[in-house]
DNA sequence: TCTCCTCGAGATCT
DNA sequence: CTCGAGGAGA
């Protein structure tokens, strides 16, 4: 029987949990496929290295031969498209003799058995390995650990968590990646180095984790607010933001929030994080995004509109001329 | 005012 | 997944 909530999710049963650990015996795979979406892509290499005792003991990597289809104006057979094979080396030549999925998979969960799977943004290699075993009824249970939600919690500065990213970061040899074998490898570098950022960042890995097990990882509001401090020592007293306390909704189209707070205290003015008796401006950012906002004000600016019409000394703000007024 | 909850957006994988 | 919004309720 299906029902409405299954058809928007796709739901992978008995499939593994993301784990944060950092074993000593593990399997690191990867794959490359013809595209971005498991229900309609396919895999065309799996790569997986075999880790004992932190060392890579053993590879698996195979070709895989995706569908063939036919080009209406040449009538040849193709695998890939150009975009793929530019990506990652990989030729409708070297797939035209490449084995079916459905003949390494045996092997391939030999290999692996019911190791702990290590990979980067591993849920996209699971899902499309998940959804090709359920073809035979396997189901692929292995647990796996995520490298890029390891690297986003250990490296929030980083502005991006790309693999390539990472491995630059810390000077990893790339050449030939974005084939599966040698992306296996950058990985275990990266899991390697990752591991060594917990004990300098967090000094054990129970601090790691709990450090995770919190589920809420932004401060809030008022924290950020008691945080924020300016090195100037004199104010021009006549700034319209001087001794001024300000408030801010909605998202900024042109800084963060925390930004605009920053410009506000190196001005001599102080920020709230809701209304009060002691506002004197409420900035009007973008609301557009939340979806539970009800007829287009939020609980800010409605407090706002009531202290002003009470009397209070509160002015509503759009960003525009808030920005005027910095100057 | 504070904590917890929900939701959308963006990131990342090929 | 993670972040950053607002909302509900204590």
């Amino acid at each position: 029987m299906l029902n409405i909530f299954e058809s928007t999710k796709t739901i992978r049963e008995h499939k593994g949990k993301s784990l944060i650990e950092f074993p000593h015996d593990f399997c690191i795979i990867d794959i490359e496929t013809t595209g971005l979406d498991p229900s309609f892509d396919e895999i065309i290499e799996i790569s997986a290295l075999k880790i004992r005792d932190n060392i890579p003991c053993g590879t698996f990597s195979t070709l895989v031969q995706p569908c063939e289809y036919i080009d209406d104006e040449t009538d040849s057979i193709f695998y890939v498209d150009s975009y793929i094979t530019e990506l990652t080396g990989i030729t409708n030549s070297m797939l035209s003799t490449a084995p079916l999925f459905k003949d390494v998979q045996s092997t391939f969960i030999d290999f692996i058995g019911d190791d702990i799977l290590v990979g980067h943004n591993v849920n996209f290699d699971i899902n499309f390995l998940y959804d090709n075993l359920l073809k035979s009824n396997i189901f692929l249970k292995n647990d796996f650990i995520d490298t890029i939600r390891l690297s986003r919690r250990l490296l929030p500065e980083l502005p991006n968590h790309k693999l390539q990213s990472l491995a630059s970061f810390w000077n990893i040899d790339t050449t030939g990646s974005h084939r599966a074998e040698k992306d296996c490898l950058i990985t275990y570098e990266v899991f390697k180095n990752l591991n060594s950022l917990v004990i300098e960042k967090f000094g054990t890995y129970e601090a790691f984790l709990e450090s995770i097990k919190r589920k809420y990882t932004s401060i809030s509001e008022s924290e950020l607010i008691k945080h924020l401090t300016t090195d100037k020592v004199e104010f021009d007293e006549s700034n319209p933001c001087f001794g001024k306390e300000f408030v801010f909704t909605g998202k900024l189209e042109r800084m963060p929030r925390k930004e605009a707070m920053q410009l506000v205290i190196d001005l001599g003015g102080k920020c709230g994080s809701s209304i009060t008796k002691n506002t004197n401006y409420l900035v009007l950012g973008n609301n557009d995004y939340c979806g539970t906002i009800k007829n287009g004000k939020s609980r800010k600016q409605k407090k706002a509109e009531e202290y002003k019409l009470k009397g209070y000394d509160i002015e509503i703000l759009s960003e525009n001329v808030f920005y005027d007024f910095l100057d």
